[in-house]
RNA sequence: GGGCGCGUAGCUCAGCGGGAGAGCGCUCGCUUCACACGCGAGAGGUCGGUGGUUCGAAACCACCCGUGCCCACCA
């Protein structure tokens, strides 16, 4: 075993290990109510792993891993995920490069360059997945566009629609001119744009005057159908039912009252364009109008209320047209600078485009109602509970969610149309000639949106649906909860009449150390191999601009987990390196730990909890606090805590203190000390195993009369094992050793000088070899002679008096005892205030009142002694 | 416009009703036979502000200031 732990040697061979023992893959037996499962988001195929993967696959490695520790048939269902638009643009930029185009290559070459692609780079992220440690099932991988899956998906499309949920409809939707689709509302990013707000007038049929609207849109007033003004506006009382036309195109306008509109917005008269803008189509709707259009899915003006000199040139263009005719008719009132937010695409990063367009689509809201029950009776819970709250928010407002996508990687729709106008919506396509399949595919989440259920072979009951449906948790980050969870919970309700998972904990977002998110472009992205096998610190690290940031060492991914567990909360939080770097000090701490043990003890030693000394009952009680603190943590989600505590254990208990007192045992060969030794590290890498697993897996194979694998092993319930005696005596110890040892630096002693004393203090008769060795002391009995002593520390239950010698600095020694009084008497008249203040005595808990005068007595014994 | 958070040591954060904590950084000391990715000791905080509740507030309440994120249809 070297002196420092390398997690670059051990940690592929430990995954390999783990890979080929089977433990990842549990038999489907039993029910779900006894077995553990959980369903990972499953990465986009062209994906590569970032921080966020690291942290997700982190937690539920962690979960997984402890409920295998205790017994439990533990399934991680793996897979990826075919995500649409983002894997069409990849293959697509490639075919680009290559001088070619999916059109060029037709649809059904597209698709088989696609599947080529994904066979070509789609085992990456998987393979990242095993770098990180993650115990998924690998013998089982699921993929969104394999066959049986797709079965699941034309199903459920096939019973939503008989069921009346999907329906095809002429609706405003986003339409993404940069990948000539529509996308859903939650593809959408808002931007602040400054844009021009043009106040155009309108010359009202009467011939008296106009009526001036505001739009920063006016390419669009082509299409306007109506003229709106708030119905309480007194500016406009006398003009609602009135006429105007529209400029240009000539055509007569109502004016209408509508709710909708701000008074005190631009000129309170709002144009209504029904066809391409979402509040106007509301509007329209309620008042009956239509809603033509003028621009065309490319982005071109088209459509017959187009007037032919605008016909086939860009939305942009025909704007600066239609502004300059409308100037040159003089009515153009004034133009202002307007900031607003307007949508874009999150994929292509075009402008939307809201556009009438024939759209397949399905009503949520009937399907939202028990997805909204099961979270408030706290069936399904959030962790942080708030995240719970937003879920509902959105529930509670639920729109119809516009399902087809005009791209052709993905699903299909599975229904057919007639020459005739007939629709057929099945599994199977329609005898007959004259039928042709519908070209558009299915938004990405709705394949998504079956995961927990069709991974496991949905629609057949097989036995692994049985074994591990519903699953128990499902780890994500907040930004796919409306996306993805809201519509597994759904779908999970309605085909399976179950919920598809209980506990939906909600990960931090881990951003840049700058605050800033994580991208690759802005150069604040890291990417966690860098992170595990070492490699260049991203330009965000740098001290100064320009600053070469250097690179990361190989922290090995039990540091990466660590660390990302130790940072996450329930909120964002800031990629911090030192707490990666604290996990890989505890990693090395824990290996040279173990060294310390093994190369000690007897090889036929076995682990076994066999306490002599009041340090040996000490130690086995706070380990037992220690598995009760981490798995406490865990069970609640709280992975930090659980780290922290874990490393709290390991420092400031074992390593700290039980090594350091049981050293002299250890060296004399004593087997008890041994046995209990290796029983105690045994338990401590079986309590960190879920949190760094593969540290702890090689220290187990090292440890004597060790079985099979630490992933494998059982962990029992912790066991009340306390003695309070042996624990205080001690806390009494280390509080003492501190003390001795603070003293002698104040003293100026150096370290190596061995002082003569004599111990005045009650309670130490078990630990006074410990106080003498680890505070290098000469000590003698206290017979009340002998010579005077030349200085006192002060310990708990009484007095170290150290004996004259030329190694003490006695003005020091004196200064510190002087501190330490007036600390004691401020200490004591702080007490004594609280004591004598009559509310706190009658009104405070009386264990609360009788700990103080307990202190209080404490702390005098101390000032006496001194 | 709604909603959810957050402001605690130089930095990153924990604590969330009874004597201010951790890691890193900083200072001093130490080749102590597991570990210098180490060991020991120490300095450093009016817990964003104001008011209130309470015997007692960093913690609970109100308001204010600062800050982050999510949702939402002001042209």
């Amino acid at each position: 075993m070297k002196t420092r732990y390398e997690p670059a040697d051990v940690e592929p061979r430990i995954a390999q290990t783990w890979l080929d023992s089977g433990i990842t893959h549990p038999e489907p037996e039993g029910d779900a109510s006894e077995n553990y499962s959980i369903a990972i988001p499953p990465p986009n195929v062209t994906g590569v792993l970032h921080m966020g993967h690291a942290l997700n696959n982190a937690v539920q490695d962690t979960l997984i891993r402890r409920a295998r520790q205790q017994g439990k048939r533990s399934k991680w269902i793996l897979g990826t995920d075919h995500a649409g638009i983002a894997t069409q643009t990849v293959v697509e930029k490639e075919l680009k490069s290559l001088g070619s185009s999916r059109e060029e290559i037709g649809r059904e070459q597209f698709i088989s360059r696609v599947w080529v692609w994904r066979e070509r780079y789609g085992g990456e992220i998987i393979e990242q997945i095993r770098r990180l440690g993650s115990s998924v099932d690998f013998s089982e991988e699921r993929f969104t566009m394999d066959e049986d899956y797709a079965r699941a998906v034309m199903k459920v499309f096939v019973d939503l629609y008989d069921k009346g949920y999907i329906y095809r409809d002429r609706y405003l939707v986003n339409w993404d001119p940069g990948s000539l689709s529509a996308i859903s509302d939650l593809e959408v990013d808002d931007r602040e744009v400054t844009d021009t707000l043009y106040y155009i007038d309108y010359p009202l049929a009467s011939g008296h005057g106009a009526i001036t609207v505001a739009t920063v849109r006016p390419e669009t007033m082509l299409a306007d159908v109506a003229i709106a003004v708030n119905p309480d506006d007194e500016r406009y009382q006398r003009l609602i039912g009135e006429t105007a036309i529209l400029p240009i195109v000539g055509r007569k306008l109502k004016i209408i009252a509508d709710d909708y509109v701000k008074t005190d917005f631009g000129t309170g008269a709002l144009k209504i364009t029904p066809g391409h803008d979402p509040n106007d189509f509301e509007i329209g709707n309620r008042h009956g109008l239509p809603h033509p259009s003028v621009i065309g899915e490319d982005g071109w003006m088209e459509g017959e209320d187009v007037p032919e000199r605008y016909l086939g040139i860009r939305a942009a263009e025909a704007r600066d047209a239609i502004v300059a005719e409308l100037d040159g008719l003089g009515l153009i009132e004034r133009r202002e600078s307007y900031t607003h937010t307007v949508p874009f695409s999150q994929r292509s990063g075009e402008r939307i485009e809201p556009l009438i367009s024939l759209q397949w689509f399905m009503r949520m809201d009937e399907l939202a109602r028990p997805a909204i029950d099961v979270v408030k009776r706290g069936e399904i819970r959030f962790h942080p509970e708030g995240q719970g709250k937003v879920y509902l928010d959105w529930m509670e407002k639920i729109r119809p969610w516009c399902i087809s996508r005009q791209l052709w990687w993905g699903h299909q729709l599975p229904v057919w149309y007639h020459d005739d106008g007939r629709t057929h919506v099945a599994m199977t396509p329609p005898d007959g000639p004259g039928w042709e399949r519908a070209e558009d595919v299915l938004d990405t989440w709705f394949s998504s949106a079956l995961w927990p259920f069709a991974t496991l072979g949905w629609p057949e009951q097989t036995a692994e649906l049985r074994a591990f449906y519903p699953t128990d948790a499902m780890v994500t980050s907040r930004d796919i909860i409306f996306l993805w969870v809201a519509r597994m919970v759904m779908m999970g309700i309605e085909f399976t009449g179950q919920i598809p998972f209980s506990d939906v904990y909600v990960h931090s977002i881990i951003q840049a150390p700058d605050g800033r998110r994580m991208s690759k472009s802005l150069g604040t992205g890291i990417d966690p191999r860098d992170l595990i096998d070492g490699g260049p610190r991203p330009p965000v690290f740098a001290s100064a601009p320009g600053e070469d940031p250097g690179e990361f060492p190989a922290y090995g991914a039990d540091a990466v987990r660590w660390g990302l567990l130790a940072m996450s909360s329930g909120q964002d939080v800031r990629f911090n390196e030192e707490k990666v770097s604290q996990a890989q000090q505890l990693n090395n701490k824990l290996w040279n730990a173990s060294r310390l043990v093994l190369q000690r003890v007897d090889r036929s030693a076995r682990a076994e909890a066999r306490p002599q000394a009041p340090e040996d009952h000490w130690i086995l009680a706070r380990l037992e606090r220690a598995r009760a603190a981490v798995g406490e943590a865990i069970d609640s989600f709280e992975f930090s805590r659980a780290a922290l505590a874990l490393y709290d254990f390991v420092y400031g208990e074992l390593c700290d203190w039980y090594l350091e007192l049981v050293k002299p045992r250890l060296y004399d060969g004593d087997p008890d000390t041994a046995a209990t030794l290796l029983h105690v590290l045994t338990e401590t890498v079986t309590l960190a195993h879920p949190l760094i697993p593969f540290v702890t897996e090689e220290i187990y194979g090292f440890i004597p009369g060790s079985e099979g694998l630490l992933a494998g092993r059982f962990a029992g319930a912790s066991a009340a094992i306390s003695d309070s005696a042996a624990e205080d005596e001690v806390q009494r110890a280390i509080a003492a050793i501190q003390a001795i040892r603070t003293w002698r630096d104040a003293a100026d002693v150096k370290p190596s000088a061995v002082l003569s004393a004599r111990l005045r203090a009650d309670g130490y008769d078990q630990t006074v070899a410990h106080l003498a060795r680890l505070g290098r002391l000469e000590l003698s009995a206290a017979d009340g002679d002998g010579d005077a002593a030349a200085a006192a520390i002060v310990i708990p239950g009484g007095v170290i008096e150290i004996l004259a010698s030329g190694d003490v600095d006695l003005d020091a020694a004196t200064r510190k005892r002087d501190a330490k009084r007036r600390e004691l008497e401020s200490e004591i008249r702080r007490a004594e205030g609280k004591l004598a203040n009559k509310g706190f005595v009658d009104k405070a808990p009386e264990a609360v009142v009788a700990a103080e005068r307990a202190k209080l007595e404490a702390l005098r014994a101390e000032l006496e002694a001194l």
